[in-house]
DNA sequence: CCGATTTACCGCCATG
DNA sequence: ACCATGGCGGTAAATC
């Protein structure tokens, strides 16, 4: 099951991401056992256009080394910038075609890793299986950066070619991912069913009036005629979160647009938001985001 | 599914 | 005035 490591350098003129060669730095592979790990870096600013269509290679995984790379994502109708804090993690799915120019410095761990390791990884862990990812923009990910960074790690001024280092290394780096970006669906479990579409819908409904009304949870399980733990269950089995975390998830989105396209000051946003109170909104936005609410609003009008 | 227990979040305040 | 950080108690949420 262990294919080793080995550590090699590509010369083509286009990546295996879509990215030209020719204004690549420094490039390196290593291969662990599911996971295909790359190191990525260029200073120049203008690294360009980066294509991929869509494959059944699995996810993708980047973490930003350093700030100041930020990348403009294109999709059918529209386009998305984002800018890249240090520790910065998007995760993508291979079975969607890619589109994005790429600006600033670069200097990336890229990680690739199919929904077959995804699953053997879970099985060795004795974690729910987990055969997806979910998709995730600039969320910041210092554990994954301690992990790859040792990866990468010199000893004596090479990489570590130890097979055994690599490979646990990658279970270990597998196994966070898994626990952080897995999404706990796709799993016949059928001791923990999955909510209905129908209720699903509806509790999501009731839960985003909850930004400014007020309903718990009871009411929310009762009416989707469950009980309250048969409903909390479900609703992580179908979303990989609980009500809260994927209410507060919400909040956060909403929180983005209103600080992108207002001036409304701090507080105000909070509050439309639901959140009571300036200072917990600061709270919960800085944890998942990576940036306080001021300093975002700020890189992002530029 | 229910009840007990633990966890987390929220709102409030103070402070720089 | 506005924003960021931190402590703290009560309570809803989540787990067992």
């Amino acid at each position: 099951m262990v294919p080793g490591s080995q550590i090699s350098t590509a010369s083509d003129s286009v990546d295996s991401f879509g990215c030209p060669l020719g204004k690549l730095k420094d490039d390196q592979q290593i291969l662990g056992a599911g996971i295909k790990f790359y190191q990525k870096s260029s200073h120049d600013p203008a690294l360009g256009r980066v294509e991929t269509p869509a494959t059944n290679r699995g996810f993708l995984i980047g973490l930003s080394i350093k700030a100041g790379h930020r990348r403009r994502v294109f999709s059918q109708h529209h386009a998305t910038t984002h800018d890249f804090a240090e520790n910065a993690v998007y995760v993508r799915d291979f079975s969607e075609s890619y589109r994005a120019d790429l600006g600033g410095a670069f200097h990336f761990m890229l990680m690739e890793i199919t929904p077959a390791s995804l699953a053997q990884i879970a099985e060795g862990a004795e974690t729910p299986t987990v055969t997806r990812l979910r998709s995730v923009s600039e969320e910041p990910d210092p554990v994954l950066r301690g992990l790859t960074g040792a990866l990468f790690s010199k000893a004596n001024g090479q990489l570590h070619r130890s097979a055994l280092f690599v490979d646990q290394l990658s279970i270990a780096i597998g196994i966070h991912l898994l626990q952080k970006y897995g999404d706990g669906r796709a799993v016949p479990t059928d001791s923990v069913p999955a909510l209905s579409r129908r209720r699903e819908k509806l509790a999501k409904d009731l839960l985003q009036s909850r930004m400014d009304g007020d309903v718990s949870i009871d009411e929310v399980a009762s009416a989707c005629n469950l009980s309250r733990g048969t409903f909390l269950r479900s609703f992580r089995e179908t979303t990989g979160k609980t009500p809260h975390q994927w209410l507060t998830q919400q909040r956060v989105e909403k929180a983005r647009a209103l600080l992108l396209d207002s001036t409304m000051p701090l507080s105000e946003v909070a509050s439309a938001c639901g959140f009571s109170d300036q200072s917990h909104f600061t709270r919960v936005f800085s944890v998942a985001t990576g940036a306080t609410p001021g300093v975002w609003r700020r890189s992002r009008l530029s």
